[in-house]
RNA sequence: GGGAGCAUAGCUCAGCUGGGAGAGCACAUGCCUUACAAGCAUGGGGUCACAGGUUCGAGCCCUGUUGUUCCCACCA
């Protein structure tokens, strides 16, 4: 047996530990056909990768739960994480580490963009895959590599074919959310709305051929270039006489009608609104219904292109800056409003986005809503905890087309193929080079997928679909998703409707939600905030099992949870806490026995621990099969250190001192068994130590990893000596207490007398207890007790008296007595009042009433204890 | 505008189907008691946001109010 150091160095542990697991190949799934199977779909690390802690996060509840599952015996497997060509996941990544360069096809060549990428993977690739592997995360890189070379692509590609022949995708010309910095259209989830301070200008259209206005409202007159009428409400009498009349449009010189449209609001500016269908997505519509002409004035860098006229070139602000003072000077500017309003930013560099109008490529939604609605309401599918269902069916209801194109150089190359020749269009599942049709040679479309696209594939993709290997038909449809509930819109839904639509299935049963790691003040970590913290320092500093504690501990499903240094800290000394109650254990072990002994050796504090282990066996495993990882997690705090260290190592020390060898040897068996138990209950929790600690001990697996969960034994269970422990300890607290009170030093031993008529309760066996828990010299169990000059100690069970001669103030102990008196007789008189009460005893639970009775007969034996003690003092 | 969450000890949060409120940290006092000072013992501290209602009984269920956070939509 090895020695173990003073305190546990998570560095010299975690490493060599990890790496032994990767040899033995404990992460492979397992081929035991014979077993259940449990799944959990473990996401690409740039799903939730935003941010390090965030993911950090996902991975220890995944983690914990694959680990449980696994010791349970199911035949556990995890799909490993990452992106389409471990490209995307690279650049994403990279991101997070703030390496933020030029990344779109404006900027760099193809050939030269992924020469900076691999130059990246190598520097800070490695660093990345040590970071997942040091939390303890099961991604076998192997298999990742080889899955990202080959099964990704071709179903990214199948589905994408299959949806264009069913008609679910097409290509069109509409308006979409550009990124002018990043060049690139942006899906309607790729948006973030903040409130700015902005300004509302009035201008002024003439009416043609008369001395007539029209004044509109902007609070982007640049976009007037590309205006192509002037709508009104059809109701509103102001303007019935204008409507069919033209306009000149001011600066420009153009003629622009004036239309009636019900998308116009009769209360909201001036009730005429500027009408730019190439700028605008509402606009756009107002367009297509009128017919009106569609004038982009803009380039894909947000300056203003020929359709400007004498504004060509210039930047949008520039633009608009000069129109302002044009309009100005021409007289068209009636007025300027101080107006805050929403101003979309791009999700990834903050970039204003703007509107407008390109050639794209959309998925029809519509078709695939409403089973995707119905797997959720059906209960195919369940959210965890509930609401989360209405966040996602919200979303579902209320989902327009999905713009899946993405003018990126990384990512899946849109599989349409271009015939510059006879100008047709062919998708394909394979590359092609020549056209179909005419045989002239084709051009791939430059554009890559949205990278949900393909993550929305991830629960069959990664299992091998859309050939029906033995993983899918075994694996899929999958059991759990972990992951954060601000990716529901992002990620989930899209997971549920390309499932049910590819394979028909529903992906997974349960949507497991977490909240947010925020930092301590509560604020959402960020990039520009710069208050990220990196797992990896935190992992540096104080282990990746203290990490994972402190993620799975004191939050509930679905809340967010502040991340602080005091967190962390609490978590490192449990981990120390656990470490030396083995070490101690380990110093005392002169058996290798993991059998208990039968229930005649054992003594009242060996049931009693066993009789709590076992309780704490049933009740962990019921809350962590709900999902309540963090109550799961206390449960088993509050038993090794509030049970097992502070009550039963302390109650067992002088018998593993002593010279009965048998008797030594039967503690340390039913130590070991709570121990090795205990270890394996925290193992989901806190891989590392928990398997250092399994090594060192006597254990009974090659790995604590493969090792078989404890259950609950229907032989462990002894009321009567938890019953007669919490006696025990009850009125050793007391002692405690009084000694403190009186500030009696704990080298100052006094003799114990207990007054009682439960003998079993406080026997020969427990008065050892008292000796070294209380302080006491000696005690003696006896049936009265008279002297006097003795500080008496009343609980139901039992009244302890400790002369400490000339400690004691007769006079202050009687008045405390008093006092003590008056308050359980105020107790005693509340449950009597309860128990009196008709409404209560007919209607209340019988378990309840019991319960209030129990107390009540507790009340009164202690009432009548410090009572007779009065009297006595009295005499 | 639509939807959701939160409000409990000085701070951060638990509290599972209603049966006299808990933890960690912080604070106070005393302890190097042969596993652990990253520790041990003891203690102080709560009108469970507010107002009603249901119930024998409400931190928990219902209604409303206030404060706060988030998501979605977005009016030019």
């Amino acid at each position: 047996m090895r020695e173990l150091a003073k305190n546990f160095d998570p560095q010299s542990v975690e490493k060599r530990i990890y790496s032994n697991w990767r040899e033995k190949g404990y992460f492979k799934p397992s081929d035991d056909r014979e077993k259940e199977t449990f799944t959990i779909v473990i996401p690409p690390p740039n799903v939730t990768g935003q941010l390090h802690m965030g993911h950090a996060l996902d991975e220890t509840l995944q983690d914990i739960l694959i680990r449980y599952k696994r010791m349970k015996g199911y035949a556990a497997l995890w799909v490993p994480g990452t992106d389409h060509a471990g490209i995307a996941t690279q650049i994403k990544v990279e991101e997070n580490l703030r390496v933020n360069e030029g990344l779109t096809r404006y900027d760099l060549g193809r050939d030269k963009f992924l020469e900076r990428v691999w130059a990246w993977k190598n520097k800070f690739g490695s660093r990345i895959i040590e970071q997942l592997e040091t939390l303890g995360s099961s991604c076998d890189w192997d298999r990742l590599r080889f899955t990202m070379d080959d099964g990704l692509s071709r179903a990214v590609r199948e589905v994408f074919n299959n949806l264009y022949e069913k008609g679910l995708i097409y290509r069109g010309y509409r308006i979409i959310n550009w990124c002018p910095h990043c060049r690139t259209a942006l899906s309607d989830a790729e948006v973030e709305y903040a409130e700015e301070a902005g300004h509302f200008w009035h201008i002024r259209y003439p009416v043609k051929g008369s001395d007539e206005y029209v004044t509109v409202a902007t609070t982007r007159p640049e976009t007037m270039l590309g205006d192509t009428a002037v709508a009104v409400n059809p109701a509103d009498e102001r303007y019935t006489h204008l409507v069919g009349k033209t306009l000149i449009l001011p600066l420009v010189g153009r003629e622009i009608p004036v239309v009636a449209d019900d998308y116009v609001d009769l209360d909201f500016g001036t009730g005429c609104v500027k009408i730019t269908p190439a700028h605008d997505p509402n606009d756009f519509m107002v367009g297509q219904r009128h017919d009106l002409p569609v004038i982009r004035v803009m380039n894909d860098d947000a300056t203003i292109n020929a359709e400007g006229g004498k504004y060509e070139g210039m930047d949008r602000y520039e633009c608009r800056k000069a129109i302002l003072s044009d309009l100005e000077a021409g007289g068209y500017l009636v007025k300027t409003e101080e107006h805050v309003h929403n101003v979309g930013k791009c999700y990834r560099c903050g970039t204003t986005v703007e509107p407008l109008t390109s050639d794209q490529w959309f998925v029809k939604m519509g078709p695939m809503i409403q089973p995707a609605i119905d797997a959720v309401k059906e209960g195919r599918i369940k959210f965890v905890p509930e609401r989360f269902t209405k966040t996602y069916i919200n979303w579902m209801e209320n989902l327009h087309d999905w713009c899946i194109s993405r003018q990126l150089w990384w990512g899946h190359r849109i599989p349409a193929f271009y015939c510059d020749s006879c100008g047709e269009m062919t998708v394909s599942r394979t590359d092609i080079t020549v056209c179909p049709h005419c045989g002239a040679p084709v051009r791939q479309d430059e554009d890559v997928l949205d990278t949900w696209f393909s993550s929305a594939l991830w629960p069959f993709s990664t299992l091998g679909w859309p050939e029906n290997t033995e993983d899918l038909k075994r694996f899929f449809p999958t059991d759990v998703l972990v992951t954060g509930y601000d990716i529901i819109s992002f990620w989930v839904s899209r997971m549920i409707f390309s499932s049910i639509e590819q394979t028909g299935e529903a992906p997974f049963s349960t949507v497991f939600i977490h909240g947010l790691v925020r930092d301590a003040q509560g604020r959402k970590m960020s990039k520009s905030l710069g208050n990220g913290i990196d797992p990896i320092e935190i992992i540096d500093k104080y282990g990746a099992d203290a990490l994972r504690f402190a993620l799975a501990t004191g939050n509930s499903p679905g809340n967010d949870m502040r991340f602080s240094d005091e967190k962390i800290e609490a978590a490192r000394n449990f981990t120390n806490k656990i470490w030396n109650a083995a070490r101690f254990v380990l110093m005392n072990l002169t058996t290798e026995d993991l059998t208990l002994p039968g229930t005649d050796k054992l003594h009242v504090e060996d049931k009693w621990i066993l009789s709590v282990y076992n309780r704490t066996v049933s009740e962990v495993s019921a809350n962590i099969d709900k999902f309540e990882v963090g109550v799961a997690l206390s449960k088993l705090y509050d038993f090794v250190w509030d049970i097992f260290c502070d009550w039963y190592i302390e109650l067992i020390k002088p018998r593993l001192l002593s010279d009965n060898k048998e008797d030594s040897e039967n503690a340390q068996r039913v130590i070991l068994y709570v121990l090795t138990g205990t270890l394996k209950m925290l193992h989901p929790y806190m891989p590392f130590v928990t398997e250092e600690l399994y090594q060192a001990l006597p254990h009974d697996a090659e790995s604590i990893m493969i090792s078989k969960y404890p259950e609950p034994c229907g032989a462990l269970c002894f009321p009567d000596d938890e019953a007669h422990m919490a006696a025990v300890i009850e009125a050793v607290r007391a002692i405690r207490n009084r000694r403190a009170e009186m500030n009696v030093a704990p080298s100052k031993k006094a003799s114990v007398y207990i007054v009682t008529e439960n003998k079993d309760a406080f026997n020969d066996l427990t008065s050892v207890f008292f000796r070294k828990l209380a302080s006491a010299s000696d005690v003696t169990v006896c049936d009265a007790y008279s002297e006097e000059n003795a500080v008496s100690i009343i609980t139901p069970a039992a009244r302890i008296y400790i002369p400490l001669g000339e400690l004691v103030d007769m006079e202050a102990e009687r008045k405390r007595l008093e006092k003590e008196a008056e308050k359980v007789g105020a107790e005693i008189e509340r449950v009597s009042k309860k128990l009196s009460n008709e409404g209560f005893v007919s209607k209340a639970p019988a378990a309840v009433i019991e319960g209030e009775r129990k107390k009540l007969d507790a009340y009164k034996e202690k009432l009548a204890g410090i009572e007779e003690t009065l009297k006595k003092m009295q005499n």
